[in-house]
DNA sequence: ATCATATAGTTTCCTAGGAAACTCAACATG
DNA sequence: CATGTTGAGTTTCCTAGGAAACTATATGAT
């Protein structure tokens, strides 16, 4: 006879993880079909507006390994969405940025991700959502969660 | 100069994913000091304590598609936390249960994920996880959310 | 100046999951 | 009872990321 243990469904973290996938996936299918994957939006995301930046800061910012890095990049070169330059002060290092349509593209992808936003959460009231925002923020702050971790 | 654009952190499934993401290291790494997966341990839990399920249940319960059922149960097997065991009633189809080492081991594993609940949410009152529950529960009934959904 | 060490980026190997083709058993229907 | 169809499980191929080895450049110590 087995003793009885706490329910998953119980634990906060499951259900996190629950609504997370969830809302991820419903934005990786709606980015799917403009041909972007999630770690590919928040790449470009980060870039855009902003000077190219080195590999290495892009790995510590959206908490992937720099191996991870150097590929999501290839593929987005061969999109023609990014430029690898070499950097004029680092004989090492790199600098990656934005092509011009990417500039041109980003916008449309972050509609994506507003309407993706709204559709999930259009059941909480205002007052609902920026307690969840709270709750999570200072969740984030408190675990000293710095980068997006894509995965 | 492009348009400026809301910030990611102005999403609450981009906090939401950053939470999720952390709280989902933070337990898998518990679980691989006892040599298991995040993945192993949601089939372990969901056949504990219950009759043998056939693959394809598990696959619907889980998130994840047959086909990946069937490696994970491989790995398991190897691991010796897993039987396969053929239907009596119907020849395509199989039945998994837990081992009896297993059962003994699942119980260890709730362990670290009420510890691994507990130092994640420990920053927010009681009162405030009843809140986050309820948003969360709330949000996984309005947008139909079934399975775990492992990854 | 030389050499050890650290850092940037790449590459290789491994893991794990999804999609879809495939095998075999069950079942319906004529 | 043959036959077409569905369903269970497996397998193959593909993608994507992590760990760690590897290359090349920079930096610091003597």
């Amino acid at each position: 006879m087995p003793q009885p243990l706490p329910e998953l469904t119980d634990h906060l973290g499951y259900r996190i993880r629950q609504v997370s996938n969830h809302v991820s996936h419903a934005f990786a299918r709606k980015l799917a079909a403009r041909g972007v994957t999630v770690a590919e939006w928040a790449l470009l995301r980060m870039l855009y507006g902003q000077p190219p930046l080195p590999p290495s800061q892009l790995a510590t910012r959206m908490g992937m390994t720099r191996g991870a890095i150097t590929r999501l990049a290839d593929r987005l070169i061969g999109k023609g969405l990014l430029l690898r330059a070499p950097s004029a002060a680092d004989g090492r290092a790199q600098t990656l940025g934005l092509t011009e349509s990417a500039t041109a593209f980003v916008p449309e992808l972050a509609g994506l991700a507003d309407r993706n936003e709204a559709e999930c959460f259009a059941h909480l009231s205002p007052a609902e959502r920026e307690t969840l925002r709270d709750l999570l923020e200072r969740t984030v702050a408190r675990l000293g969660i710095t980068g997006v971790a894509v995965e």
